[in-house]
Formats: structure tokens, sequence, C-alpha cells
DNA sequence: CATCAGCAATAACCTATATCAATATTTTAT
DNA sequence: ATAAAATATTGATATAGGTTATTGCTGATG
């Protein structure tokens, strides 16, 4: 992550930079976006940042930590709907909706920052090109979403799982996280589980083929890619739905 | 349907309807949405309207029959990502992006209109409303496919095939399709199969479950629904995805 | 530093759904 | 109207992944 520093304070962090790659944004988008997420709280791991139900409130911005969103069935099942890592915010205008439709819970202690919707909204009015940026990242989650839907409804369990990692990787790594082959993955067999739609146990299978297979290993909380090839071929990985390369960089 | 006439031409479309429902549009607003879908064409059943890895071009409105979103994977299978009726269109601005992560696909004849993208962002400057509009259109769009994360993730096959009846069924009636416990479903077992994760002959054995249960029944595409009481316990469904109260209309 | 709660790992067993196959029916094309 | 193609229906069989249960690890807590 890419710190630069003016008299003492940090003037970005991990959102500013990631819609700095998205769109590219004026010094005073930077600085009213800094002003914005300046007052970040801690939130312990496991504490819903919102609930299913609840009427949509500040935009959320996670700036360290991971979060995800969820929904809980009628007999108390749990599906996981989506990772949120370091940079990523919920959605822009839920506001126009009268109540939640999922969840939002945190994994790891994370360091999260609320901007009112009114203080957005002004954001937005002055700079368009962060609307354009986080409209843009809004695309790419959709995105994912679709390829998610992909993968459970008609990829068989190894594939999802490679899947996932290869997905988790790139995301981690383009912002930073973990290097070359490993990443710091915070991840219990119990959450990949009810993000795959699997259980635990055939999870804990699963990884131990991936294993064996030479492609990956999870240990202690760390992702390490062994094969990338392996890996990516057991996946049937395409990158295209994380949209990468964007409209204006052709 | 309502049409209203004015002079000779209907000035109002299923696309018109849906957006007045989200959000309420000024005469101008109509004025300007019709005249920018005055030509749609004819396209048969199962064409491509836009093909994965295609670059986004003008913005898709179905203003009748149906299509659907999907994606293909590297074995050839297919993953039905969504279903388009009358009123729906594709994202508004995808064009941010470079390329489609999926395609869309007529179901049975449609009748298409194109807006080039930048009639559409003519219309935006002019008409804000329509804008938002759109964005809760995209929001709710956004929340089915969370819907369907959990139902292909956690449901049994019976419990998903009757979801997916009852979000249709709702769905359709809201737009004015069918009546009363009907509707007219032109969705072949293998497109169910394709949208659920299941194969077109389990689904058959779930229909016959359902139709046993006196909870619904499929027969020359028509959806009937017997029991509403009973295919709502069955699917354990929650219509507040579909995000028909609005913020506006507490 | 002992206890406890949550995870991970593995085994044995079971079931929901896939697969394969054959036939009937409906729709479309000629 | 007839042939051809696409769907729907049903049965028999296979299997991927679920369920239940046990054990050991690890890190948190008093």
């Amino acid at each position: 992550m890419l710190l630069m520093v003016v008299g003492e304070a940090p003037v970005t962090n991990q959102f500013i930079e990631k819609l700095i790659k998205l769109a590219p944004l004026s010094d005073g988008a930077v600085a009213a976006l800094a002003a914005a997420t300046d007052d970040p709280q801690n939130v312990d791991a496991r504490r819903d940042l919102i609930r299913e139900g609840d009427k949509p409130g500040p935009l959320l911005v996670v700036l360290d930590g991971w979060a995800c969103r969820y929904k809980i069935l009628p007999n108390g099942a749990r599906q996981n709907l989506a990772f949120l890592m370091p940079g990523d915010c919920c959605d822009l205008h839920v506001d126009l909706l009268a109540e939640m439709d999922h969840g939002i819970q945190t994994i790891t202690k994370c360091l999260v920052a609320k901007i009112e919707r009114q203080t957005i909204d002004t954001i937005l009015d002055h700079h368009p090109t962060i609307m354009k940026a986080l409209y843009i990242s809004q695309l790419i989650d959709e995105g994912t979403m679709r390829a998610w839907i992909t993968s459970i409804g008609r990829r068989s369990s190894i594939e999802r799982v490679a899947h996932l990692m290869c997905e988790l990787y790139l995301r981690a790594r383009s912002i930073g996280l973990g290097g070359d082959q490993k990443l710091v993955l915070p991840l219990s067999q119990i959450i990949l589980a009810d993000a795959l739609g699997m259980t635990p146990v055939h999870i804990n299978r699963v990884l131990k083929q991936l294993r064996i297979a030479g492609a990956m290993s999870i240990t202690r909380g760390s992702l390490v890619i062994i094969s990338p090839q392996i890996l990516v071929q057991i996946a049937g990985f395409d990158e295209n739905y994380l949209h990468r390369r964007l409209q204006n960089a052709p």
C-alpha cells in the first residue's frame, strides 16, 4: 500500500487506493475522501455491522480487516454472499431501499469508517469521478456475484474451492495484501463452507485433495499457492469477471 | 398494463411502467423514455443479444418476451443467472467495463429496444428521477442475485424450485402478466435446471413432487399455483429481497 | 498454567441428486 | 399432414457430498 504523507497525517487509505485504480481522482477528490474516512472505528471480530431487515444507514467502508455479506435461512442455515477486504465498501445508495435484504458481519477485527449519506451526497456532487469509481466497483461486485452463482450452481466442490481461492488471491494481491504465492487468509473452514454451499467436513476433504494435487494449501490462516497452473486448471478460472482491464485502459 | 394514448401513439410501455413504480416520473421524463424506445426490434427466440467477452454496447431493454443472463463454463455447462421479463433492461453503465462477463439471450421471441449510450446519458442528465429509478432497479437485481446464491447454496432442490416460482410469480404479477394464481411461463425444464444448478431429470421429479404436494403445477408452459400457502411454506419464501416497499413509500 | 471453546482432521455411514437409458409427448419445420 | 427435433417422463443405478461422531490441536481466558 502506498502511503503518502503530508505533514503528519497519511492522506490515503485502502479505500482511496482502490478507487484511484478504478478512475483517476483529483487531489481534491482524494482529500474529500480522506476527510470523510478520517475517523474510522475499531470493530471486534464477528460483529454485525448491519443486519438483514435494518434500514440502510451510513456508507460503511472497511479500511482494514475482513468482513462478509451473509443471509440466514428460516432453518438457520447460513450463506455467505461476498467477502469484503480492506478498501471494500457496502453498496452506494442502498439507502434508496427500505431495508437490507442481507447482513454484513466482520470476520476479523476491522477498522471501519462510516460516511453519513449526506456527506457522501455532497462529495459525489463535487467529484463525479468518485461516483464513477464507486459505480465501477459496484459493477465488479455484481460480476463477482454472477461468478459465485455459476460456481455454486455448476462447479464440483473441488473446482469451487479452487475458484474461490483464485479469486481471493487475485483480489488480495491487487490491494497489496500478501505476496508472491502466499496470502494471510483469516477464513475458517466453516466460513468457507458457508460461502461455497458445502459442509465444513467436505471443505476439509477438498483442501486435502488440493494439497495432494500440489495446487495449494491452507495452514494456520495462510493460503499458499503451490502451483498457480494446477490451481487455475482445476478451477477453470477466467479472471474476466474481476474486470481488471477497464474501458478507459484498453 | 396501462396504456395511455395521446394522439395516435401509446406513450408508455413495460419499461416505463416499471420505472414509474420505482420513482415518480414527470411527463417530460416519460416522453423522453418513450422516444428513446419507440423503435424496438423483434428478435427470435434463442438469440444472443450480447455475448460474454463482447464490448458493452447500447442499453438493451426487453419490452416484450423473456430473456436470460447466462454464463458457459469451460466444460460446456451452462448457468442461467437471471431472467429478464418485459420491462427489464441490462445494466445501466456496463459500458464502464471493457467487456461483458456474461451473455444475454432471448428465451422467447422478444421485442427489444436499444438505446445508444449517448442518448441515455442525455436523458439521465435531464431527468435525474430516471437515473434514480434505474438505480433502484439495479439494486433490486442485486438483491435477486443474492437470493439466488442463497437458494443454490443452501436450499434443497424442492425448496429451490418452489422459491424460484414464488419469485417469478410475484415479479410477473407486478407487471401485469398472468393473473390470479396463474402465469404463462415459457421456461423449459432445461432452462429451469440451468438456473437452479440441477439436472433436467431432477427438475422433472421435483415438479411432480410439488404437484403431488398440492403446491403448484406447470403444464404446457403455464404455471398454476394451486396453494400459495403450501408453496411459500415449502420455499421458505420471504419477499423482502424484491424490495417492493421502497424508502419513499414507507 | 489449567481449562475451555472453537477448529481441524479423519472415519463410517447415508441420502439427495446425478447419470444413463428408454419411451412418450409436444413443438417446430417441411 | 408428416417428419424431425426438442422436450418431458420414468426407471435403474451410481456417486458426490452430507451427516454424525470422535479425537487432537491451538489459542484465548481466568
